[in-house]
DNA sequence: CCAACACATTCGTCAATGCGTATAAGTAAG
DNA sequence: CTTACTTATACGCATTGACGAATGTGTTGG
């Protein structure tokens, strides 16, 4: 419980929670839109990991993140709360319209060119694209 | 958004959050209850009162502790959903009835003796006494 | 096999945090 | 004013965590 919110307590990480939201999102996506250095945000992932917030999905050369939902009820709740809280913030919503900017058209991103575009859980096409 | 969620990564401050629920507390009911040293009860009580999360009211020699719901609307849904999260946990639960019973026979705790009894938020008396 | 690519981990440094101990600050009573 | 009492803060120490820089791991293509 401690070690939950522990991984919620840093902007960098809230950023990248905000940004998978219902969809999963290559690790190039995340280096593209958030501009830091590339170990930066793996270790960010990595501790999102850990904390078994987010899981991780090999394809190829690409990784993939997604939110997961904890097995403990109160748990999900808050953090669909916190996902709710995330969508009201100006910066987090700039950090949306990158991505939908970025999903639409990867080719203008040197470091997204050929990476997989993101996907929503459960369904198979960007619906911004 | 960040400190907010630094001061729920601390299992010490989420068990006084969770003593605190919907009524004001006395510093001396923390300590009875948590069981600690009384600078380290200060210490984090200080740390949820800069975060917001907490205010203090003055009574003679004793200080009272309530929670105080965030301005944002979205820091008050995750709050809220924060305390459902610990009503459920067996720690939590096992701090509320030490609670309960300290506050139904406080002159059986040297250190509760004639200190005020928690107040519900509203009302002017604990309904379990 | 080797080079290029995407991502992960390690290392050293520095700031932040939690703890126990000691002490200070504020209040009520004698 | 002095004392006792409740709570808050200061100090030193050990741990944790975030960062940049460098390096390691895993995969694809030649």
């Amino acid at each position: 419980m401690e070690r939950f919110f522990q991984a919620l307590g840093d902007n960098t990480r809230l950023r990248l929670l905000n940004l998978m939201g219902d969809q999963e999102i290559c690790v190039c996506y995340f280096v593209e839109i958030l501009g830091g250095p590339q170990p930066k945000i793996s270790r960010h992932l990595a501790y999102l990991r850990t904390a078994g917030i987010v899981a991780a999905r090999r394809e190829g050369k690409w990784m993939h993140y997604r939110i997961v939902m904890p097995p403990n009820i109160g748990a999900t709740q808050v953090l669909k709360q916190t996902l709710n809280w995330l969508r009201e913030e100006k910066t987090m919503q700039a950090d949306k319209a990158r991505l939908t900017k970025a999903c639409c058209s990867p080719t203008k991103y040197a470091l997204l060119d050929g990476a997989p575009s993101p996907v929503t859980v459960g369904d198979s096409s960007c619906e911004a694209c």
